[in-house]
DNA sequence: ATGCATAATTATGAATTCAAAACTGGACGG
DNA sequence: CCGTCCAGTTTTGAATTCATAATTATGCAT
């Protein structure tokens, strides 16, 4: 420990790649609503800084599809409709299904731990929505980054940003974080059983309720 | 026919979007080299235009995997390892596999000819190399699209716009050419006999082995 | 010569400036 | 009353300018 732990953020990233990260807390705290236009000489002056890196992560974020850009007049927050909800639900079905059938195959016995342990956290958590929520994005990634595909993650990662544009999202419906938290009981009985099938197929009736309960 | 068929362009599209397309050309077509640097300063000379659309561009492209941003030394053509390639390939078989079954089992008729039509091209351009390697594209991507998802066509898109990077493609292999057309054959059957699980499986099985001839 | 310190050069990241398109609102005419 | 034409304003898209980090070149001591 040296006499000074105090450093400067030196610049370890930049500029556009943070006031992306902004746009998207800001963006999912509703701060700015899907349909809405971006104002983007309100916002850089908000920052604190140019238009230029401003647009710059406006690009970024509408190849991730959380912005629609028109040509000469400006950036939108992206609206998910009915049959994008449905379509995004399908592709995380897909990818994270095939995750958790290779987890279930290969995972370690640390990585085994580690998800029984998020889930244990899953399970305490089940009054505090907001906490759940968290931890339940939490595992969800766990279980990717486990899979060992970096391109599978990348895409899950950006699919679950889009999905926070819908407003109803099923875990806010009555009786559904239970009955989620059961479809997790069970997810985890595949994966210590080493059961793949299982796991797949449990993951895959996970999102068909959680799309079910989003109608 | 009007008496003039020629329209100006008329800026249809943004400037920043027409860049990062001749980008990606470039890129595929060996101009800029995986691994390379890219001079912002001779490419905006090269192009005609500011740095400013440029950089733009180059974060696009970043954000489909194109290229690689490092901090204060600027853009770089991305690398695929081994690894890369297979974990894209898994991608590309388990989104397109479903996407086989989704067409097998809802196609109209009108669709299931065009596939057809497709098909047919496929087998007479056999003999030309890069004729093959265009409809064969042209063919999965149809496919997606009737799949009629269009997050999943987007992500398809960008997988084999980075499988582009890769150098030993399997379509170069001697005698990987007529086996491909086999499988696509084999895949056209399931399709016509609307037989939904074949689709996926031999699908599945086209870039298995497309992937072994790859290695 | 070799290694290191430092000056000069170059390229990046970001702010600023500029040109042109899109919007606003009021005057005018049907 | 409604539409449309035009002036004024706003906002976008792109070029330019500026500050600073990184790289290269240079000089000096060993």
């Amino acid at each position: 420990m040296a006499t000074t732990d105090t450093y400067k953020p030196l610049a370890r990233r930049a500029l556009y790649q943070d006031v992306a990260e902004r746009l998207r807390q800001q963006i999912f705290a509703r701060e700015l609503e899907p349909g809405g236009w971006i104002d983007e000489m309100k916002l850089a002056a908000d920052y604190g800084i140019s238009r230029t890196p401003l647009r710059e992560a406006l690009k970024v974020l509408a190849a991730e599809g959380l912005v629609t850009m028109k040509l000469r007049r400006g950036a939108y927050v992206s609206e998910m409709s009915r049959e994008d909800v449905e379509q995004v639900y399908h592709l995380l079905a897909l990818l994270e299904s095939d995750a958790a059938g290779q987890v279930a195959a290969h995972a370690t016995p640390a990585q085994r731990t580690e998800l029984t342990g998020l889930h244990a956290q899953l399970e305490r958590r089940a009054r505090h929505r907001d906490s759940f929520l968290l931890v339940n994005e939490q595992f969800h990634m766990t279980l990717l980054q486990m899979a060992g595909n970096r391109w599978a993650l990348q895409m899950v990662a950006d699919l679950r940003k889009v999905m926070k544009l819908n407003r109803h999202h099923s875990l806010f419906k009555r009786g559904r974080l239970a009955e989620s938290l059961a479809e997790h009981r069970a997810l985890m009985q595949a994966i210590e059983s080493r059961d793949s099938t299982a796991a797949a197929r449990l993951m895959k009736a996970h999102f068909r309720s959680g799309l079910e309960a989003a109608a």
